[in-house]
DNA sequence: TTGATATATTCTTATATCGCTATAAAGCTA
DNA sequence: TAGCTTTATAGCGATATAAGAATATATCAA
């Protein structure tokens, strides 16, 4: 018997949090990198165009909301993704996009 | 020939914005209020908590987004759901964390 | 131990946004 | 027209957060 109940706002706010997580470029950028492979955490600030402070407070974000593993490897932080139905969100919301747009360029994660 | 792109800068905002539609709790209530089928703004006023110029405001956040339709009616305007894909959305994202919990209590969107 | 490299954290500033109150605008109806 | 209802918008205070600069922490090498 399936439930078709409400969720109540603290479900509400776990569910915005997790949202909120790809709601941002440079979060979904690094995504982007880690998608070909894990990648440490000066390897993405070499991809990216900003900082190894940002982008380490970017990855503990991903982190604590589950998107993203990581493990120390000597000196090195390594991150991978923790789970991979970040990349059909992303395509359903490219996809969404791509149909509403008046065809400027077809988006694809 | 499928092309396998990161996005450039304009692009992930653009992603960033659609996820950035649901990433809050507010916006979140009023789809669960809307997938039951269309509603009045009033309608959605007396569902929810909060006044009806913050529904109002939010509304119009999801229709920029292109997460909801809307048309009058006389004095009312009626929003509905212009994307089925929105749910869809929600049911993963609810999957991930029902994945992760330490099995509290289910959600379903 | 000293120094170098890699990552995380703290502090600060700037900007965005949630939600409230008050008000405006639009459409009915008497 | 006047008054009522419905919705939208403007202005405000409080809070959140993105990103830079500086600093702290950890690991390794010499």
């Amino acid at each position: 018997m399936l439930r078709e109940m409400k969720l109540n706002p603290a479900e509400l706010e776990r569910v915005a949090s997790l949202f909120r997580a790809f709601a941002e470029p440079t979060r979904l950028a690094i995504l982007q990198e880690l998608k070909a492979g894990e990648r440490s955490v000066s390897e993405i600030v070499d991809a990216l165009r900003t900082s190894q402070a940002n982008v380490s407070k970017q990855l503990k974000q991903l982190f604590d909301a589950g998107v993203v593993s990581r493990r120390k490897q000597g000196t090195q932080v390594i991150y991978g993704i923790a789970d991979e139905m970040i990349f059909e969100l992303c395509r359903m919301v490219c996809e969404k996009l791509n149909r509403d747009a008046v065809k400027p360029a077809e988006l694809k994660f």
